[in-house]
Formats: structure tokens, C-alpha cells, sequence
DNA sequence: AGCACGCCGACT
DNA sequence: GTCGGCGTGCTC
């Protein structure tokens, strides 16, 4: 009988490629279970290369025993990912048909991808020094760091006590450092609990929620539906108050541009302990401290984007998914996971509750709560006495814009900062125009490198191609007829500031969107500096939601039509979503709000469905389109998508794959079909459909066709990915 | 994805 | 005569 090989270390590591490598541990040691989860770096490749990866395994070698190479170093002695996470992103590789290493490496913080050792956590705080004490005592110039010298004197005080209350706090801190006025010190054991601020009174809806979660245990999923100012807020912070005190952990999720300082502060405040912040503004070593922080169980609630839902939680005890509809929990390249279904998943692995809130929850969600699989909870009206906004279409047929701007809707404008408060003007376009025309042969600008329009920009003086970032000046003459008469055709933003300052030249204005918040935090310094006096908003998508504009009596919306005919069939609900939240921004209970929507199409059955019915009428009808469609949720999706710098190479790929797709009378494969931009940034794309009434039979058959399309000679010629549910078709 | 090996054009 | 183009094959 031949001898049981000895175990190997199967590691998975960052590459492209399905499988795990296995390798020999290093000399003296051997392959046991308590290497899974913990980072290895291997020689891989030719020559000198190393990788970090992962022990995902251990058992008898694949490959030749004897071939195999040492492992050069283990990196933990503790798995780094272990229990539930390295389970739940064992699953995200096999639904997303991507190679777990490359799932590994997308969950990890870079810093220790890259294989550093992991973090200190401790809590640092700050004291005065004797010098400082004494300084302290005496008089001294006026100014932050003299401020943070006095509030230093009675107490030590933690570097999260000191973000709350002041975020420029280290500049101030550095100076009194430098003049050996105060030090860091490392703060030792939990804590200290800061006076938190009361919890107001729940209403009736508020209440149920909670004691939804309070009756129940395991995993169960809480569908919280209420409108901006019902209190949504509010029912996580309770439910978050409930998973502390029960001594768990607890992660809230939040759009990209919903973690904000007032967030974070706000959770701070009334829930007395550190809150993390995780999202891509924070600098390496940030992420990787709260990664850790929270893996250690050090820290209790951690406030994060997308990528937050791969952190881990050994104490879970509930996921919060704020604006659970919200597309910026897609990842649009590399590992294109959904970070809110992947919070379930995680929930359900770890056994806690979930809640999804939103104003306007995804059809894919209240599908779910239909079918049962979801609790459904609507809360009512707004808190206090704030009615909802009264809603006005503007017919603009035949009459006459300025600008793109209705008389009707400058007289609202007029009237609103006659009463001494705020306009916001919406127009989800950025650039002066989205299209420069010849007046005399119909000739526009387009990007040499993509098949779109570019946008002017600067009053005229530039084009922009939004798609590819392309730069041109715009021509004198059109270049086909010679022509004089080129116009900006249309109008976004800028032009709608422009028009608005000219019309009302005393107003105060500001305009939001990516060109005028390029820096970070840019937003809140705007909005900040605009304050409470009346005035003019002008901007796009950003100010939909969020930041909290109390004195914003008027929205008015400008450019519905875009997205009324849209060729993408999630188009109306995206529509929908976004009207209810800009609308939402209108009134406070004092101040009646007032919505405006522009339209050429006044008769348009979502847009009345909407006013009749307000965002569950639209769901209702989209859902049954969307049942008769046999589109998500009713259906489940998958694109290939396939670029590449000439056509040929990219159809003659996705004609091969085609023809490697084991034709089933239970999953549809169309294709290849044109993407809706063919080219983009130089590269022609295009794309197969693959879709089926249940998961399963999709799922079998991409794990049966991908290997095949990997092996393809013409793929090499391409780039290619495959998006499983894709929320755009490219 | 990287990276090395490998055979064909315009330069010191 | 070489430097380098990117085709293609491989990574335990």
C-alpha cells in the first residue's frame, strides 16, 4: 500500500486564474489546519517573482509532488481571514465565478495584501506635558491649538473624542507636541463611554421595527421603507444601541457619498462608543486599523462603503444596508459583487439580523418582501409636523426655455428667494452643454476616441468627453460646411448657473457637481459656507440626498425627459428613485415644500403613477413590467463583456464563445449585441446576455462554459469579464 | 495579470 | 551587426 502523501498547502493567490497553488511547507514544519486563513509569501512565476496569498487548503498536491516549491514565509500566526468571512468569500468566488485569491485580495485592506504585519489598534489619546500645564495656567495667543491646550487640562482625551469634536484637531495637537506642550500617549483598556446624547421617543412605525428585531433571533432580513425625515436613522441607531449592549459588533453600510463628518458624528454622539469609518478616502494605514480594530473585536461599530461588507466580525450582531437601492453598492470593475447581497449573505452566515432601509427600496428587494423572504415595514410620514412636498408638473411644450429653463420655473425661483429661502435647481447633467451643433448642416462634436458627444464646458471655450476624460478646443467653423453658426445645444449645470445669475444677479449661488467638488470633503465646505441665508443650489445627482438643507423650500427639476426613454430597462425605477429623493430635500415642518417637475412629457404614465401613487404605485407597475419582460427580479442575469481595440478581435471572441455555450432550454444566451456605447476610450465593446427563470441552471452553466472561454486563442486579443446580476447593460 | 522566451524590422 | 516589436505559453 503506497504511503499517504504528506499534506500540502493549497494557496490561493491574486492572479487571474481559476485554481489554488499548492505548495510545501517550509523546511521543519507541516501542513496542518491551522494554516488556513493565514497569509504566505511564495515564489511564483519565473525567476525571482513572490506573491502574498492565502492558505485556502491543505491536503494531498494536484500537481507533481515533487515540483512543488517551500513556502518562504508564513506572515500569521492567527488566521487573518478565518470562520464566517473566509466562508462567505469562499461563496462570493463561486457566484461570482472568480478566483478566490483575486476575492481574497479584493476583501483585504491594502497594506496587509501587499503583506505587512498587521496594525497596532491601540486607542491613542493626549495629555499635557508639566510644561503644558503650565503654559495652560498663564495667558498665551489665541487660536486652535491654544483651545485644544484648555480642553486638555482636566482630561486625557482620546484621538476619537478629539475627531469628533474638531476634524483638524492633529495640526493643533502637533503644535503643542512640537513645543512639548502635550503628548501621545497609548490609552489602555475599553473606552471610557462618552455622555451620549437621549434618544428621542419612537413613533408608532419606529417602534414596530425595533421590536421586529427585538422578538426575533438568527438571520432574518428587516425591509425598512420610509421616506427622508420618517426616522430611519433613528431605528438603526436603537437597533445598534440593542447589538451593543447585548456586547456585539455591529456594521452599517452606506452609499459613497453618504458618509459624511455629519453621519459619522451623528452615530457618534448618541451611541457613546468609537465609531469606525472604513471607505476610500481613508489612507492605507486607516483602513487597515479599522479592519484590524474590528477583526480583534476591539471596535464595536464600524460605518462604511462598498468595500466595508468584507470586514471582519467575530461578534456580529447586526448589518445595517442604508439606501439599500443605491447603485454605488455595485462594483463596476474587477470583482463585480453587490455589497448589499453580500451583506446577506454574510448575515445569514453569521446568524444576525439585517436591516435594508431606503426611501425607495430596489425592485429586487421588494420582490423579496413580496415572496416572503423579507420583513416589510413602512414608517409613516415624516417626524414632527412636516407635511410632504406639494408636487408640480411643469408642461413645457411650446413654450419657450431660456437656457433650458421655463419662465414658470424662474418665476417659482423668483417668489422662493422672495420669501427668504432656498432654490435647489436639479439637473443631473454636468458642463455647460451636452452637445455642440452646427446651426446649418447638423454636424456635433464628437470624441475621437468614443461614440459620444463632448460636452462643452467653460462657457463655450472647451469640449470634454465625459467617458474618457478626451480634451479638444472647440473649432471656429464646423468642420464639415464651414458654417459659423455652432451652438451649445441643451444644458447642464454651469449653463444653468449661468442663466440663473443672470436672471437673478443678486442671489447668492452656488453650483454642486464633480467639477466644483473635486476635493475631498469639497461638499460639505460648500454647503457649509452657503449656510441658512436664501439663495440659490444649482447641481447634479450629489445633492439628491444626504446633506441636510433646512432651509430648502423649492427643488425644481430640470430634465426628467432624459430618463423617461431610456434604452435600459432599470431606467424608470432609477428615475423614480431619484425624483422621490430630491423631492425629499423640500421642507422642513415649518416650511411647506415645493417640488417642481420640467417636462415635455407631462402625460408620461410613470411620472403620473408617481404623483398619484408616489414611489410603491411606480414599483408596482415597474414590477409588473418587469414580470412580463421576464427581466430581474423575475429573471437572473449574467454579461459577458468583451473589449478590445479593434471590432474584428472583439466579435470574432464573442462569436467563438458563443458557439462554446452548451445550448439549454433553461438558460437564453443572446448575442453578441452592440454595446450601448461601441466604442469607448479607443476600444470597441460588446457583450452576451445570458439569463434564466432560476439561478441554479445559470450558475451550472457558467461554471461549465468559462474554463472554455479562458483556453480561447481569441481571447487573448481581448479583455474580457463576465458581471453576474449586472445592474447596467454596459 | 505579469513575465520570459522567441523570432522578424529600423537604428547606432 | 544589435534593440525591441508583441505573439504565446506558463505560473504550484
Amino acid at each position: 500500500m503506497p504511503v499517504a502523501p504528506e499534506p500540502v498547502l493549497r494557496v490561493a493567490l491574486p492572479v487571474p486564474l481559476p485554481r489554488l497553488f499548492d505548495y510545501r511547507p517550509p523546511a521543519g514544519q507541516s501542513a496542518g489546519p491551522d494554516w488556513i486563513g493565514c497569509r504566505v509569501r511564495v515564489p511564483f512565476g519565473r525567476g525571482e517573482g513572490e506573491q502574498i496569498g492565502v492558505v485556502a487548503g491543505i491536503g494531498p498536491s494536484e500537481a507533481d509532488p515533487e515540483a512543488l516549491k517551500p513556502v518562504q514565509a508564513r506572515l500569521d500566526v492567527e488566521p487573518l481571514l478565518g470562520g464566517e468571512l473566509l466562508e462567505s468569500l469562499r461563496w462570493t468566488a463561486g457566484y461570482y465565478h472568480a478566483p478566490l485569491g483575486e476575492v481574497l485580495a479584493t476583501a483585504m485592506p491594502a497594506t496587509l495584501r501587499g503583506g505587512q504585519p498587521l496594525p497596532e489598534t491601540a486607542r491613542h489619546g493626549w495629555r499635557l506635558t508639566e510644561a503644558g500645564q503650565q503654559a495652560a495656567a498663564g495667558h498665551g495667543r489665541d487660536g486652535k491649538p491654544r483651545r485644544l491646550l484648555l480642553r486638555l487640562v482636566a482630561h486625557v482625551l482620546g484621538e476619537d473624542q478629539l475627531e469628533q469634536d474638531d476634524a483638524d484637531w492633529r495640526a493643533s495637537a502637533r503644535a503643542l507636541a512640537q513645543r512639548g506642550l502635550a503628548e501621545r500617549i497609548v490609552l489602555a483598556g475599553a473606552p471610557e463611554p462618552a455622555p451620549s446624547a437621549a434618544a428621542p421617543t419612537l413613533m408608532p412605525g419606529q417602534a414596530d421595527a425595533l421590536s421586529v428585531l427585538r422578538a426575533g433571533q438568527g438571520f432574518r432580513t428587516l425591509l425598512l421603507e420610509g421616506v427622508t425625515g420618517s426616522g430611519k436613522t433613528e431605528v438603526y441607531l436603537q437597533a445598534i444601541a440593542d447589538t451593543l449592549a447585548a456586547g456585539r459588533q455591529a456594521l452599517v453600510l452606506v452609499p459613497e457619498i453618504g458618509l459624511t463628518p455629519q453621519t459619522l458624528a451623528r452615530f457618534r454622539s448618541r451611541l457613546g462608543v468609537p465609531v469606525l469609518a472604513y471607505h476610500s478616502g481613508l489612507a492605507d494605514g486607516e483602513r487597515a486599523r479599522a479592519w484590524t480594530a474590528m477583526a480583534r473585536g476591539e471596535a464595536r461599530v464600524l460605518v462604511g462603503t462598498r468595500s466595508a461588507v468584507f470586514c471582519p466580525l467575530p461578534e456580529a450582531g447586526l448589518i445595517v444596508v442604508d439606501e439599500e437601492h443605491d447603485g454605488s453598492y455595485k462594483q463596476q470593475d474587477g470583482i463585480r459583487y453587490h455589497a448589499r447581497d453580500l451583506a446577506l449573505v454574510r448575515a445569514s452566515k453569521l446568524g444576525v439580523p439585517v436591516i435594508l432601509g431606503s426611501a425607495t427600496p430596489s425592485l429586487e428587494s421588494l420582490h423579496n418582501a413580496l415572496q416572503g423572504r423579507y420583513r416589510h415595514l413602512r414608517l409613516g410620514q415624516r417626524a414632527g409636523k412636516a407635511r410632504p412636498p406639494s408636487v408640480r408638473v411643469l408642461d413645457v411644450r411650446k413654450r419657450p426655455l431660456r437656457d433650458g429653463l421655463s419662465e414658470e420655473l424662474l418665476a417659482a425661483v423668483g417668489a422662493c428667494l422672495d420669501r427668504g429661502e432656498q432654490a435647489l435647481v436639479f439637473k443631473n447633467r454636468r458642463g455647460y452643454a451636452p452637445v455642440l451643433i452646427c446651426h446649418d448642416c447638423g454636424w456635433s462634436a464628437h470624441c475621437k476616441r468614443c461614440d459620444a458627444a463632448m460636452t462643452v464646458h467653460t462657457g463655450g471655450r472647451r469640449l470634454i468627453c465625459h467617458h474618457c476624460g478626451a480634451r479638444a478646443t472647440p473649432p471656429n467653423a464646423c468642420p464639415d460646411c464651414a458654417s459659423l453658426a455652432l451652438m451649445p445645444q441643451g444644458a447642464g449645470t454651469e449653463r444653468i448657473e449661468q442663466a440663473l445669475a443672470e436672471r437673478f444677479p443678486d442671489a447668492r449661488m452656488v453650483r454642486v457637481d464633480r467639477e466644483t467638488t473635486r476635493r475631498r470633503d469639497a461638499i460639505e465646505k460648500i454647503l457649509a459656507d452657503f449656510g441658512e441665508q436664501s439663495g440659490i443650489l444649482v447641481g447634479t445627482q450629489m445633492l439628491a440626498k444626504g446633506h441636510d438643507l433646512p432651509r430648502l423650500t423649492l427643488v425644481a427639476v430640470v430634465g426628467v425627459d432624459e430618463g423617461l426613454f431610456s434604452a435600459d430597462f432599470r431606467a424608470g425605477e432609477k428615475l423614480a428613485q431619484l425624483l422621490i429623493q430630491v423631492a425629499g430635500r423640500a421642507g422642513r415642518a415649518e416650511l411647506p415644500g415645493e417640488v417642481l417637475l420640467q417636462t415635455h412629457h407631462p402625460d408620461h404614465p410613470m411620472l403620473n403613477t408617481l404623483l398619484a401613487g408616489g414611489y410603491p404605485a411606480v414599483a408596482a407597475l415597474q414590477l409588473a413590467e418587469r414580470e412580463a419582460a421576464a427581466f430581474p427580479p423575475y429573471a437572473h442575469l449574467a454579461l459577458l463583456r468583451a473589449e478590445a481595440p479593434t471590432e474584428a478581435d472583439m466579435q470574432a471572441f464573442l462569436r467563438e464563445a458563443r458557439e462554446l455555450f452548451a445550448a439549454r432550454d433553461d438558460v437564453f444566451l443572446n448575442g453578441p449585441m452592440p454595446a450601448p456605447m461601441a466604442r469607448r476610450a479607443g476600444m470597441a465593446r460588446g457583450q452576451l446576455l445570458l439569463g434564466a427563470a432560476q439561478r441554479a441552471p445559470l450558475h451550472a452553466a457558467l461554471h461549465d462554459w468559462l474554463p472554455r472561454l479562458q483556453v480561447l486563442k481569441s481571447a487573448r486579443r481581448v479583455r474580457w469579464s463576465l458581471d453576474v446580476d449586472p445592474t447596467d447593460l454596459y
